[in-house]
RNA sequence: GGGCGAUUAGCUCAGUUGGUUAGAGCGCCGGUCUCACAUACCGGAGGCCACUGGUUCAAAUCCAGUAUCGCCCACCA
């Protein structure tokens, strides 16, 4: 009737039978009608071209833990997952394998024809990361996955720039963004990475015109000069005072150019004039406004130089600036040259150095909605953990600007906008030398409201051009950033902006637990949108885990060679173990340094996740023993037994661990859960407890038998459950394995969460059980020092001050006697010490091991002065302390008084080790 | 330039509101195949708690500063 467990535990077989049986059995499902209290989280949907990594396996270890809590808790849990459709990235994978194996660009084969082979790359291969988190065990509503570009997610996200629209605050405009000349696109301010480049300083002088002075101007990117249309100098530097209005040359381009006042130049640095080239620089952009400059572009969105650039036209950009400090040093006008260290902006995605250019984009106003906002943050309806990042997140509100919302790619969401073919044409320009006919018809034109394109807003294609009645549209040929679509994550995927009943009865959704990186990219901006198209908050609480490094503290990246794939770890260790030592490192610290071993990307050991398996063994193996040892044994007769002192403590140890377990879980202290696993299980009930059962369990009376095995059955069944939510395959196997009553549920994943039994604490047995523990210590110790071999049985004399300590001890005996092979332990008040013993002192007890013919007298006087030692030092730290008259004064009574009683024990032990060490001198 | 985090044993980390002798795992040393587990058991060694000041009777813990590493924000040529 018990099943046989192997000896050690196999999670292969385990993960793939179990996960398949949950699944099947519907255990993920939420039912929005049920009549439970709701608990929700909305994943943060990876890239369709993600791999699982070490940051999401730290994150849904977390997410599934939380959420197999909650369900056992009797919450009707949903745990959405999805996929986003990550415009950039996803179309620069395809991009480039079409480079690749066909040697076509995306302009070859067209709009259309992209996106189907994007499409057909999803349907092969976006899923795979569903399958890559099933391997990791999360219990997860797959019915419900979805995806940011799915049709019904569309119809939010035209929905919700709609509604912006409406409020004003979406507008197409010029102004300076950040292009990608590799992706070809505009991206927002948040999707740039400043990156520390040794770079070089280039002075350069520019030789005034008609006997004005010449001007020296240092530029870390000299392939601008040719687009400068000024200098600036700063209006009170009075070296320049004179200069102002004048002209100089502009070297190479042998045009003159305007020495212009303007506050922006810093008279401290150089030479205090700055060159001026309103087309490449956001700053110099803003002087040329102030100043009417006019607007040079010699860098094209290629990254090449433009015919603006004359000669140099046709260059590649780092080209033109290696030839042009070249040519300068050639005619002399190269001042000089220093090294210089400097941020540069890259494109997260890609890496390729921005270029700041002026173009005409969709962009959105976030002041209202900013400040609509704060509340709900300053207020603490949100809840941040660690409650730092809500200071960052309104920091982040105060400063905030207007989002770049439009992407020169074709993979997104097409932007809700529309123009009239006849009253438009002027400002809708073929691109690539397109006929006008195919350009529209792909969507493969620029728009410029600026030359005469007029934007209607709508979710679909409008009827009729209000202005001239006509009825033939184009589409704005940009699709919106990503970010724009997962803002609305949290309720679009719970049928916004219909009014479902999921939305109804999960929203707001409970927790999102996210990396540091993208709290304002995308968590700010949920909350955003939310509060706008919902009114409330999306979530309750943003949890942030830390940012999973490498054992030296670098970063994991393939490129580097230091990439972890966590299912290499699951392969290794598997799925239980993964979890258990991701979770024991998500405390509250920014950084984890995971353990482990990396070469070339591959994970070759883990000191941390050996831990875990260690772990899951042990406890494996722990019901493996119980499962040997329950002859007669009938769960639905089980009654407990709570009369000897080790089954009062164990039970008592098991109710604080539940406190325990609560209070962390609910503080999100995933290691500190760990920890008190760790200590309960292997500390408390495999090293002791079952330790101390094994006697009576050979007992031949079914009355002595029975408590023990309902006790080592029942403590174990509460313990796995508390353990299911971080080692879910594991503690199914083995709660599957024991015995039950009748009407237990039929899986431990919707069994109940267990609940602490005050009675149960007990601190009088947890008292004797802790002082069982220091005496059998002690005994081992001295065993050990003096090289007792392990078969050799050994006696023990306890000496104790008086007769109630006597009772006490008498009661512990039979407990610590199995515990250090002893054949015989007496206790008796102030014996007097056999001859030839090892000895030791705990608290206010002596023990003797005579040793008489084994004991080695130089090794035993080493030890006891070793301990003398150690006493005396304890003892003259607090000679010093209570002699204090400062402290004796000024701290509590009771920590006074607790410091005396110590000094009386200490010298007490310091006497009996001095006899000690006396005896055998 | 501004803000934040970290610094505790050889390594990876705990250490809640200041108050016994600062803990764990791995590694190391010694001893055990003791009938659940050698992925185990028993014992041991190992720490000026980054540094300097300060507050306090009392500091790993609170405050200030310094150093090193890391993160975030910022348009400085």
């Amino acid at each position: 009737m018990v099943p046989e467990l192997e000896k050690t535990y196999d999670p292969k077989s385990a993960e793939e039978r179990w996960y398949a049986h949950w699944e099947e059995r519907g255990f993920f499902n939420a039912d929005p009608r049920s009549d439970k209290p709701a608990y929700c989280i909305t994943i943060p949907p990876p890239n369709v071209t993600g791999e699982l990594h070490m940051g999401h396996a730290i994150q849904h270890a977390i997410h599934d833990m939380v959420v197999r809590w909650k369900r056992m808790q009797g919450y009707e849990t949903l745990c959405l997952p999805g996929t986003d459709h990550a415009g950039i990235a996803t179309q620069m994978k395809v991009e480039q394998q079409l480079a690749a194996e066909e040697g076509l660009s995306r302009y070859d084969i067209g709009r259309e024809a992209l996106l189907e082979r994007i499409r057909a790359w999803r349907d092969k291969y976006g899923d795979a990361i569903y399958h890559q988190l099933r391997k990791l065990g999360s219990s997860y509503d797959w019915r419900r996955a979805r995806f940011t570009l799915d049709d019904a997610y569309a119809e939010a996200v035209l929905q919700a720039f709609e509604r912006f629209q409406e409020r004003g605050w979406i507008y197409r405009g010029r102004r300076m963004i950040n292009w990608c000349p590799e992706c070809r696109t505009v991206i927002s301010d948040l999707e740039t990475e400043e990156r520390e480049l040794n770079g070089s300083l280039w002075h350069i002088r520019y030789p005034g015109l008609d006997g004005g002075p010449d001007v020296v101007v240092a530029t870390t990117r000299p392939e601008t000069m040719l687009g400068d249309t000024a200098v600036a100098v700063h209006p009170g530097d009075g070296r320049w005072s004179g200069a102002v209005g004048r002209q100089v040359l502009l070297p190479l381009a042998e045009r003159s150019i305007v020495i212009v006042a303007d506050e922006y130049a810093d008279p401290e640095m150089g030479s205090g004039a700055v060159k001026v080239t309103p087309c490449h620089d956001p700053n110099d952009y803003a002087i040329g406004e102030r100043h009417g400059l006019a607007h040079i572009q010699v860098i094209g969105f290629d990254g090449v130089m433009t015919e603006e650039a004359g000669r140099y036209a046709g260059l590649e950009r780092y080209a033109c600036r290696r030839q042009l400090v070249a040519e300068l040093e050639e005619v002399g006008l190269l001042v000089n040259t220093v090294d210089h260290l400097h941020a540069v902006p890259h494109h997260d995605k890609c890496g390729t150095v921005i270029e700041p250019l002026p173009m005409e984009q969709w962009f959105m106003n976030m002041e209202e909605l900013a400040q609509k906002t704060k509340p709900v943050l300053t207020s603490e309806q949100v809840n941040y953990v660690p409650e730092r990042f809500r200071g960052y997140a309104v920091e982040w509100l105060d400063n905030i600007r207007d989002w770049a919302l439009s992407r020169q790619i074709w993979w997104g969401h097409r932007i809700p906008a529309w123009y009239c073919l006849h009253c438009s044409s002027d400002g809708l320009i073929p691109m690539g030398g397109l006929d006008a006919e195919k350009a529209f018809a792909e969507g493969s034109f620029r728009v410029s409201v600026a030359d005469g394109a007029k934007p209607h807003v709508s979710v679909c294609q409008p009827d009729r051009c209000p202005d001239c009645g006509r009825a033939d549209w184009v589409q704005d040929p940009d699709v919106l950033d990503t970010w724009f679509s997962s803002a609305l994550w949290p309720f679009a995927t719970l049928g916004w902006p219909r009014e479902e009943a999921e939305l109804d009865y999960f929203y707001p959704t409970d927790l999102m637990i996210t990396a540091r990186d993208i709290l304002y990219l995308w968590v700010l901006r949920m909350v955003m949108t939310s509060v706008e198209c919902r009114g409330q908050i999306p979530f309750r609480t943003v949890l942030v885990h830390p940012t999973i490094l490498t054992k030296d503290g670098r970063r994991m990246s393939k490129s580097l060679g230091t990439g972890l794939n966590p299912l290499d770890l699951v392969e290794l260790y598997g799925a239980d173990a993964t979890r258990f030592c991701l979770l024991a490192q998500a405390g509250a610290v920014q950084d984890v340094r995971f353990d482990a071993e990396i070469e070339n990307n591959v994970v070759t050991s883990s000191a941390s996740a050996e831990m875990g398996r260690n772990f899951g063994n042990k406890v494996w193996n722990a019901a493996r023993f119980v499962l040997m040892n329950l002859q007669g044994y009938a769960p639905e007769h089980a009654v407990r037994g709570a009369e000897l002192l080790p089954d009062r403590w164990i039970w008592s140890r098991l109710s604080r661990t539940i406190a325990e377990m609560d209070e962390r879980l609910h503080a999100y202290r995933f290691s500190d859960v760990i920890r008190t696993l760790y200590d309960f299980l292997w500390r408390d009930y495999c090293d002791w407890y079952l330790e101390l059962a094994k006697g009576r369990l050979q007992d031949e009376r079914a009355q002595e038998r029975l408590p023990v095995q309902a006790n080592l059955v029942q403590i174990l069944e509460t313990a796995l459950r508390l353990m299911h939510p971080v080692m879910p395959f594991m503690t199914e196997s083995l709660w599957q394995a024991l015995p039950k009553p009748e009407r237990a549920p039929e899986s431990i994943v919707v069994a109940e969460w267990p609940r602490l039994i005050e009675d149960d604490i007990d601190e009088e047995a947890e008292r004797d059980m802790a002082r069982v523990q220091e005496v059998v210590t002690a005994v081992r110790t001295i065993r050990s020092e003096m090289n007792v071999p392990p078969s050799t049985r050994i006696t023990v004399l306890i000496s104790v001050p008086n007769a109630d300590v006597t009772a006490d001890m008498e009661r512990m005996v039979p407990f610590i006697s199995p515990m250090v092979r002893a054949s015989a332990i007496s206790v008796g008040i102030e014996v007097e010490p056999p001859a030839a013993s090892g000895s030791a002192v705990v608290g206010n007890i002596e023990i003797y091991v005579p040793l008489e013919g084994i004991i080695d007298l130089d090794i035993e006087r080493a030890r006891l002065q070793k301990e003398i030692a150690k006493f005396e030092k304890l003892i003259s730290g607090l000679n010093g302390k209570l002699g204090n008259e400062q402290f004796v004064a000024n701290a509590p009574a009771e920590v006074v008084e607790k410091e005396r009683l110590r000094l009386v024990e200490y010298s007490d032990n310091l006497q009996s080790l001095r006899d000690s060490l006396q005896r055998i001198a």
